[in-house]
DNA sequence: TAAGATAAGTGGTTAATAGTGGGTTAATTT
DNA sequence: AAATTAACCCACTATTAACCACTTATCTTA
């Protein structure tokens, strides 16, 4: 089963005095009636938040589930990707308020970089962004590999 | 079937001079009408306490009794998993009183984090997590074997 | 193309709730 | 019977979430 999400697209918004992120119409948009402005804000792999609409998260932590706690990677997994997950909603405005811990994580300052990708949403620095943006250029043999899986 | 309880999010709270800790407001909501408040608290494997729903630790009891005890290591794995386990409820400002075996085996002073881990709760001493979170660090060749179980 | 209307982004205030502390009474234990 | 523990209740404070208001941008229509 694949995401009914294809979030795309590139915003850039303020973080208020409040901590509040507004997430750009064009976004909040799709979100879909069942999912009622319901979403979760974790760590992402790389230095920014992912925000997940709720549907999104569900399926992920189905996989999740699947996971005895005996094992003990399995247990360091789970919690370290669970913990930094919030249940959260986005206010009348359209805003939400971003967890301290995530702004720390990803060191948001005033300006933030919004970003659509596919069944996520990214939030940067956008300085980060920038410096990532260069240093992680995708070399022409990874291109090859990619190309072999995706057909764009 | 799996569990209907779906834990995240990190909180840092304070145990009190009787002992109690406060479950944080938006695990404690998640507690389903059937399980009127009352739930198990338990070793955890790691160095911490474990806190179950009643509903989810019967349907795990269940799965313990699959283990025959012609087994010592079932016998061993049992007996350390059942005779720390105590039922208890939280009170009307949503608090419980930790036993102090349980406070002691998991070293809890003053501070403590409350980690949500899908169908359990667990609570820690703030540095011991830190410390395990940076022991603890999930090796390439984990991640691979995890890759073929779980997509996320 | 100009003007009005609608939507989007931002800011602040108020009211509700969550976290914490402590005291009183009931129950249990020794 | 005394002492300890557990259940219950009340209260204070800080944080959060709901609400209201304003400005800027975008779209629509005359």
């Amino acid at each position: 089963m694949s995401s009914q999400y294809t979030f795309t697209g590139q915003f850039t918004f303020s973080i208020d005095s409040k901590n509040r992120i507004n997430i750009p119409a064009p976004l909040r948009k799709q979100f879909s009636a069942k999912d009622k402005k319901t979403f979760v804000v974790t760590r992402g792999i790389d230095q920014c938040a992912w925000i997940y609409p709720i549907s999104e998260w569900n399926f992920i932590q189905n996989e999740l589930k699947q996971l005895s706690s005996l094992s003990k990677t399995n247990r360091t997994f789970l919690r370290n990707h669970l913990r930094h997950a919030n249940i959260l909603k986005f206010d009348s405005q359209g805003r939400f308020v971003l967890p301290q811990s995530l702004i720390d994580y990803s060191s948001i300052k005033k300006d933030v970089t919004i970003i659509g990708v596919l069944n996520k949403i990214e939030i940067w620095n956008p300085n980060l962004l920038r410096k990532v943006d260069q240093s992680d250029e995708i070399d022409d043999q990874s291109y090859e590999e990619l190309s072999e899986r995706v057909n764009i």
